[in-house]
DNA sequence: ACGTTTGCGCTTTAGC
DNA sequence: GCTAAAGCGCAAACGT
């Protein structure tokens, strides 16, 4: 039986759609798997609020960081410098 | 040298916290996979947009079954009844 | 004294800070209200919870209606129409 | 035409379910308020998200505060003190 | 009075 | 960069 033009298609974007679905479904797997943790935590006597203000600052710094380090790398190439920092 | 008491605190709580880091970054990837899901798409002439409102349509609908399966279930336990659909 | 330049800007932000909590404030009020009529509403034989439903059905039926008004403005906008309704 | 009993209960309960649509209507006003602020705030240079960390300080405080007196009342009254910070 | 469950507001994230 | 939407934690409310 020949395949019509248009099923083809129809199978691909069920593919992208079902690959999405997917995906969403470890994100969710994760989400769990975080809230297990900090669950973990307050049962070992952990605040899991701070620790969350814990996190957040941790991933402020690392981003400040990155950002420095940015900014460091565009300099070294404006000036024709191999970064020494690598 | 012995370990103080409150290092192994200390040890324990930074566990946790490296876990739910990594775990975040775990997700991080996920998001840029369906990013990259939508994007192929995209190239591949689907509308990404209508893809998000089919998904969420799906998810709907799945959640109404799942909550219909729900009720179904209750009303089987209720009668005593062996679930037939399992 | 002179006003310092930032005393301004410190007073400003003060002031914006304190709008916010005053409005915090008055919406506690409104809730504990809420609360005071489900409670006289119950001392008079009424159900809370059935009540809460009520409301709650209320409430949607008048975002549907509000939604399918909205598909009609975008209709009538995208026809060209005055809006007969309003 | 005689008033049916029902009927007088039907007007009282719709007054309640009223009086609450009422209020959270005023406290959807109050929201949109809170809204206005932070983007007049916003407008004169002052960051929304950093206020809200501030407020959210600020409200701590006060909560440890008002939980402080409120042992510190407790005391008082234990000991057959009149309260000297009133 | 306590634990469970639902609704609300906030925060964060993704798209435009 | 801004605005809209989803996910999350929190708090109040109900049942035990």
């Amino acid at each position: 039986m020949a395949d019509p033009i248009g099923n083809n298609a129809a199978e691909q974007l069920r593919s992208f759609v079902e690959r999405v679905e997917r995906l969403v479904e470890e994100r969710k797997g994760i989400n769990d798997d975080i809230k297990d943790v900090f669950a973990e935590a307050k049962s070992n006597g952990y605040d899991p609020k701070i620790m969350r203000k814990v996190i957040a600052e941790r991933k402020l710094a690392a981003d400040v960081r990155r950002e420095q380090r940015a900014v460091f790398d565009t300099y070294c190439a404006a000036l024709g410098l191999s970064d020494v920092l690598d």
